[in-house]
DNA sequence: CTATTGACGACAT
DNA sequence: CATGTCGCCAATA
């Protein structure tokens, strides 16, 4: 499968940096790997992904605390978001999102 | 090289 | 609170 440099770094960073329960904002992810202001490729990066769920994609949220999008069916990710615990509203907000979210 | 696209974000309406 | 607009960026046509 081929990826290109920016693709390694975020599926990379996002593996070694959200464990688990846990999860990140596109924004956040593009932080930390050093471009700031690519949390729109961030997500095209995440789209794309090679290594599902290896690369755990899913854990890769809006900045606002709701869901953002996904590769397979929106609800797809909610499941396994709810597998590893963590609690969505209705309308599909991340309950204490503040608490779980990984911050750079 | 230019144009378009899209799992985003911040701010105005 | 819901939408719309504008800016940003990497990938792709």
């Amino acid at each position: 499968m081929h990826t290109t440099k920016f693709q390694d770094i975020c599926y990379k960073t996002l593996q070694i940096s959200v464990p688990s329960g846990r999860v990140i904002s596109y924004k956040n992810l593009a932080i930390l790997t050093g471009n700031p202001k690519a949390s729109r490729a961030v997500g095209n990066a995440m789209n794309k992904n090679p290594f599902a769920p290896d690369v755990p994609c899913h854990r890769v949220v809006k900045s606002d605390g709701s869901i953002g999008g996904f590769a397979s069916s929106i609800e797809k990710k909610i499941q396994l978001l709810r597998e590893e615990g963590i609690e969505i509203d209705g309308d599909r907000k991340i309950k204490n999102f503040e608490k779980l979210l990984i911050s750079p």
